[in-house]
DNA sequence: CAATTACTATCAGAAATCATGATGATATTT
DNA sequence: AAATATCATCATGATTTCTGATAGTAATTG
C-alpha cells in the first residue's frame, strides 16, 4: 500500500523536476525516491513519469494522478495545521451571537483577519436583536455576544464597552415626514415607528418608542427594508441607512431634538468565569475596535 | 510519520466502535489497530480516545481530527477510483463543442449519468456555433460535436443523424409582424432576421437569410434575448421558444409556407481514424437518444 | 455469584518496509 | 576530454509494522 510519504516524493518531484532535486528538498537519498517511487507505480499499476528522456516527464496518466495526490496532501497539511492548533490550545469553534445593526464593513475585516490567523478554527456567527443575546452568553449557548446596551446592566455576564453607533432617523422619501423641517416629538407620534425586538423579552427593547402604533421586526435589514417600502420611520444604524439614502431610497428625518445623532454604546459580552482559548480571546481583543 | 493505514484505522475505528472490531474489519489483528492507533497520537500528540470507559469513546481533539482524516481518505477513494480508470482506458477529459440550440433538458440527464458513471473523468463543454463546430472535431481540438447539420457534408469527419430539431419561426410581442397572419416571405423581407453565424466561416451559415437585413449572433441564447427586445425575428429552437412564448415574451409566427415546423437534421461529429475511449463511446452512444 | 464473553494493552519475535551508500550507465556542461 | 549531474540497481542495515500470546478489565449470562 502506498503512503503519504510516496505521495509526497511524487509530487515534490515533479516540483522539483528530478528525482535528486526531490530527494534533496525531502531529506533523502537519491535512491530513495527512486525506489519510491518505483513502487508507487507497482502499487497504483501506473507509469508516473517517462524515463527516456533526461529529466523524468510526467506521462498523462501521471499528470492526472498529480492532481488527487496534492489534493490528499493539501488536506494532510491542513490535518497539520489543526493539530498544530490544538497543541495551541485553539478551539475548534468559536460562536458569536451580535445584533445585526453591528455588521459594519470593519467586521469582515475581522472575519478575514480570523480566518487567516486561526484557519482551522471555525465561526459562527448568529445574526440575533440585541435583548436576546445577553441569555446565550450567559448560558454558554455563545461565546462572545456583541450587543446594542440596554439600559441596565446584567451583571451575569461580563460587558466591555467599545464604542457608541451613530444611529440616523430615517423614512421612506415619498412618507410624509419626508420633507418637514424640525420635527417634533408630537409629530412623529402619529406616524408608524418601526422598532428592532428580540424574541425573547419582547418588553425590553433598546430603543424608546415615541409613536403610538409601533411595528416589530428583529432584524435591521428587515426594518430597514419596510422603511423603504415606506411602512413606517425608524432609527436605523448611520452606516446602513447612508447606503440607502445616497441610493435616494430613503431620507433622514430632520427631528429637532436630535442635534446629534444619537448614538446608543455598543458592548461585547462573555460569560463570567469561563475561560476561552485564544482563539475566542483575539476576536475580542479585535471587536474592540469595531467602532472607528 | 502517521501513513494513511494509520488514518483508516482511526476512521474505521470511530466507526465500527471498537479497536476489535476495526481489526476484523481491515484484516488486521486487534494489537495491530490498538498500536496503530497509539502510534498515530504519538505522532500527532493528541489523544485521540478516552479509553477509561467500555469501549474507546472520541475525545473533543479526536472529532476535531476525525473530520480531516476522513476527508483525506476520501480523497483517496477517489484516487483510488482514478487509476481504476486508467485501468479501464478511461480518459481523462471528454471534449464535446455543441451548438447552443441544442441544449435539451434531455442533455442535463445524459450529463449527469456520465458524471455517476465516470466519476473521475471530467467533462468540457463548448458551446459553439454549428458552424464552427466541423473544424474543431477534425483538428481533434474536441472529441465530439453536436451540430445542427449544414448543407454540405464534410467527407473529413464522421457524420451521425440523430434526429430533426423543430424551429419555429418568432418575433417579439410588440413586433409588427406579431399579429399578421398567413405571412409570405415577401413580408418579412423588410424585417430585420436574427441568424445565427459561427465566427471561422462567415459565408457557411446553417439557416437560410431571408430578410435583406440581418443581424447575426453566435449563440442562440443571445439571439432570444435579441428576439425579446424587439431587435427582429428569428428562427428558434421550439423547446427554447415555447418557455418565452409561454411567458409572453415573444409570439410565434404565422407563417404561410410553413406548414410544419421547419426541422433541420442534427448530428453528431467525431474525427475519422481516432480511437476514443469508452467514455467518449458511452457519451456518443448517449447523445444517439437526445432527440426524443 | 461464578463463568463466559468481548474488549484493550503490552510484549517479544517475525516479517515487511524503508533508507543508505556504493556502483555503473548515461546525458549534459565545462 | 573531463567534470558534473542524473537515474537504476543492489545488498545491507535500520526501522516500522504485524503477529500471536498473555494478562487485565468490564459487561453479560446462566
Amino acid at each position: 500500500m502506498y503512503s503519504l510519504e510516496h505521495l509526497r516524493m511524487f509530487a515534490e518531484t515533479v516540483e522539483t523536476g528530478s528525482f535528486s532535486a526531490c530527494a534533496r528538498k525531502l531529506g533523502k537519498v537519491q535512491s530513495a525516491v527512486s525506489q519510491g517511487i518505483a513502487s508507487l507505480e507497482v502499487d497504483l499499476d501506473v507509469e508516473l513519469f517517462d524515463r527516456s528522456t533526461r529529466k523524468p516527464t510526467l506521462t498523462a496518466q501521471g499528470s492526472r494522478i498529480l492532481e488527487f495526490a496534492r489534493s490528499i496532501l493539501r488536506q494532510v497539511d491542513d490535518l497539520n495545521a489543526a493539530t498544530a492548533s490544538i497543541h495551541h490550545g485553539e478551539e475548534a469553534e468559536v460562536r458569536l451571537a451580535m445584533d445585526s445593526a453591528l455588521a459594519l464593513p470593519h467586521l469582515h475585516r475581522i472575519f478575514h483577519d480570523f480566518s487567516e490567523r486561526f484557519p482551522t478554527t471555525s465561526l459562527d456567527v448568529a445574526s440575533i436583536a440585541s435583548p436576546d443575546i445577553g441569555s446565550l452568553v450567559k448560558s454558554g449557548r455563545v461565546d462572545l455576544g456583541l450587543i446594542i446596551s440596554e439600559a441596565e446592566i446584567d451583571n451575569e455576564v461580563e460587558h466591555c464597552f467599545i464604542g457608541n453607533l451613530p444611529f440616523h432617523a430615517v423614512c421612506a422619501i415619498d412618507h410624509p415626514l419626508a420633507g418637514r423641517q424640525q420635527l417634533s416629538m408630537n409629530d412623529l407620534i402619529p406616524y408608524r415607528e418601526l422598532l428592532l425586538r428580540g424574541s425573547e423579552q419582547a418588553g425590553l427593547d433598546a430603543f424608546p418608542k415615541m409613536s403610538t402604533l409601533a411595528w416589530f421586526a428583529n432584524d435591521y435589514r428587515t426594518i430597514c427594508a419596510m422603511v423603504i417600502d415606506g411602512l413606517g420611520w425608524a432609527y436605523l444604524p448611520a452606516f446602513l441607512a447612508e447606503d440607502w439614502i445616497a441610493q435616494a431610497k430613503m431620507q433622514r428625518m430632520n427631528i429637532r431634538f436630535d442635534h446629534k445623532p444619537w448614538s446608543p454604546p455598543v458592548e461585547i459580552l462573555t460569560a463570567k468565569e469561563t475561560t476561552h482559548g485564544p482563539a475566542t480571546w483575539w476576536m475580542y481583543e479585535e471587536l474592540k475596535s469595531l467602532i472607528e
